[in-house]
RNA sequence: GGAGGGGUGACCGAGUGGUCGAAGGUGCUUGAUUGGAAAUCAAGUGUACUGAAAGGUACCGGGGGUUCGAAUCCCUUCCCCUCCGCCA
């Protein structure tokens, strides 16, 4: 993490907006900023392989073109020909029918291999975001209150939780598997309370809640950017070809599939609770102790539809970063904000800040600030994928812009609210805000 | 799960093999009229791909088939509606 450069790294937005629209003709006339971000978001295409399987696909496209503009000719003379002209023409028109279907597998296969690379290039990042490869290369931006020191041995979030009885940790991973545990007594109702309150605080802000479906089809899954890279990630339903969706992000975002929004609609504002499923694919042996990283979580996650306008798009970025914030000052948690670097942040996002809650009992009890929240700007990468347009005041169309960003996620969430909030007896004093919340109780006391 | 009905442009809605990218209406845009507005009249008004352009191609829920030719016929799939069954 490099420090202390905050806000004056941020350069003036240099794109126009189309130049951030990342179709087939953008990246034929952009070659380089687009090997650029394949190479700085650590994708793996081949964009050389993409253009020259473009170059084949119009090629034959062309060819096909001329030929059906023949078929449809012949077919259009047929209906005016005379009874003498007819079979001639007939003849002709069986010849090209055949012509053509020798031609047209090739261009389905083409077509397909041209999808899927396709599917796999990555957008912009904006030219604020650094160059780097791991969470090393993030850029710390700020940090909001003050890391509590401790006077006596602070217990992390485990210990705690099994002392007030909170979690039942071996019986899930009988029956259910590794990362999985149950939620009990308080532990259950804490997350209850904080995504209540997460809940309360986007409504007050005026996002509208969702409960959306949490199983979705492949398209969606697509749609939004998570397939085809992500698959590994994702809990699949074969019997009927749905996917559990690892964010509500998802079907949010997909709630507005192939329609076109008149700008006058804009900007939509979500706010959608949902259980999250992730397979954890690739992090095998990573933060298996605790509730840091499970299979599944409670969530709820803010999603934005707005103008494919730059200004506009940067003032729904901050203000669902301060959504997220207002959530994390309730609780009373200390944080820091980051900007992600380009290794770290999505095949589809152009730009991405870290929330990192304070949480003490990480880093071998010397604590650390770890992810709890993720605010994303995606152009119009996912309203691509999803096709979902803008009537603008001219009567013409574009693709929108997404947004999302965490509210909160739980039970992760809970770890720095009880190990931050702990006292020496091992009791907890939860924060003003999360008492109406908890019915009334302000101390949570262990288990006798 | 069983039986039936339906999915056409921003919206409503016509269209059962060729002259249909699609009548008509609504809406919208522009112009005329008006002191201004309403009303009226006239013209225009889908999307995507491809091409330097002219143009061409594709799209009537999705996919496939029949045919020289498909919105129209056939198959399949998804979604919606009605009735029956089951059910939190």
């Amino acid at each position: 993490m490099r420090r202390g450069e905050g806000h004056a790294h941020l350069a003036p937005f240099s794109f126009k907006v189309a130049a951030l629209m990342l179709d087939i003709a953008f990246i034929r006339q952009n070659a380089d900023a687009v090997r650029a971000a394949i190479k700085n978001k650590r994708v793996d295409l081949d964009l050389d392989l993409l253009l020259t399987t473009d170059k084949e696909r119009r090629t034959l496209l062309g060819e096909l073109e001329q030929k059906r503009a023949r078929k449809n000719e012949i077919a259009q003379l047929i209906s005016k020909a005379s009874k003498e002209d007819r079979p001639t023409l007939i003849e002709e028109g069986k010849a090209v029918k055949v012509a053509l279907e020798q031609r047209e597998p090739a261009m389905t296969e083409v077509q397909k291999r041209f999808d899927e690379l396709m599917l796999k290039v990555p957008s912009l990042p904006r030219p604020e975001v650094p160059i780097g490869v791991g969470e090393e290369d993030n850029v710390e931006i700020r940090k909001v209150g003050t890391v509590r020191t401790f006077d006596f041995k602070a217990k992390d979030h485990v210990e705690l939780m099994t002392l007030h009885g909170m979690v039942n940790w071996e019986g899930p991973r009988k029956f259910a598997g590794g990362r999985s545990y149950a939620l009990m007594g308080t532990g259950a109702l804490l997350e209850l309370a904080v995504t209540r309150l997460a809940v309360d605080t986007l409504v007050e802000r005026g996002l509208t809640m969702v409960i959306p479906p949490v199983m979705v089809k492949e398209r969606a899954m697509t749609g939004t950017g998570f397939f085809p890279l992500g698959r590994e990630e994702a809990y699949a339903i074969t019997a009927d070809e749905l996917f559990l969706v690892g964010t509500a992000e998802v079907p949010l975002v997909s709630l507005h599939a192939d329609e076109t929004f008149e700008a006058s609609a804009l900007p939509i504002r979500y706010a959608g609770i949902s259980n999250c499923f992730r397979r954890e694919a690739g992090a095998y042996g990573k933060d298996t102790k605790g509730l840091y990283r499970v299979h599944q979580f409670t969530k709820v996650e803010q999603v934005v539809f707005c103008v494919p306008d730059e200004e506009m798009a940067e003032k729904e970025h901050y203000q669902l970063l301060g959504n997220a914030e207002a959530i994390l000052a309730k609780l009373e948690i200390p944080y820091r904000v980051a900007l992600a670097c380009t290794g770290e942040i999505g095949l589809g996002q152009t730009r991405k800040h870290e929330v990192e809650s304070w949480m003490p009992g990480r880093n071998e009890g010397k604590g650390a600030y770890n992810e709890t929240h993720s605010c994303s700007t995606l152009g119009d990468f996912q309203a691509r994928r999803s096709n979902i347009r803008v009537r603008t005041a001219d009567g013409t169309t574009a693709y929108a812009y997404t947004l999302n960003n965490t509210a909160i996620a739980s039970p992760r969430i809970l770890i720095p609210l009880l190990e931050n909030h702990q006292n020496a007896d091992g009791s907890i004093t939860l924060p003003k805000a999360l008492v109406p919340y908890m019915n009334g109780v302000t101390v949570l006391r262990p288990k006798a």
